[in-house]
DNA sequence: ATTTTTTGTAAAATATACTTGACATATTGT
DNA sequence: ACAATATGTCAAGTATATTTTACAAAAAAT
């Protein structure tokens, strides 16, 4: 399932995928690959995905 | 550094390692390696652990 | 309309999460 | 003291997260 709650904050912060990826130190595509939701992030990468949105782990990677 | 939030978690609900390993089904090193901290593990596996013990991702694995 | 940026997607290579098996030490129970 | 269970750790293998290169389509900007 899409994460759109990532999508939404990384919009709030007018950041593109390519900026966030290099904020975090990752590929473009592992941006995107999260995004669309087929995927499985380590806990380290979610962190830091999180700390460059002003997130917590709750709030971007908990459902329920 | 040391996941003391898991281990404590863990203790309150008096499973040990082996038990935790089975329920999320991983292997009892994989447990005892994200206590220990000197890992980094999926979310997926992070959500599973959390389900196991009643917590949340921030209660576990957020820290600041 | 046409550049420019952003996003979606794929295949092959690399890095690393996780497993299996095994052994040692610590802890708990009797 | 002894037996049983729990934890710590290591090395070699397997599964999968992530990278790189590349191309196409969508959206935004001029």
């Amino acid at each position: 399932m899409k994460n759109l709650k990532m999508k939404s904050a990384r919009a709030a912060k007018d950041l593109s995928q390519q900026q966030l990826a290099e904020i975090v130190g990752v590929s473009r595509q592992t941006i995107n690959a999260i995004e669309k939701g087929d995927y499985n992030p380590t806990i380290k990468l979610c962190r830091d995905i999180c700390k460059a949105l002003d997130k917590t782990l709750d709030e971007l990677f908990w459902d329920e």
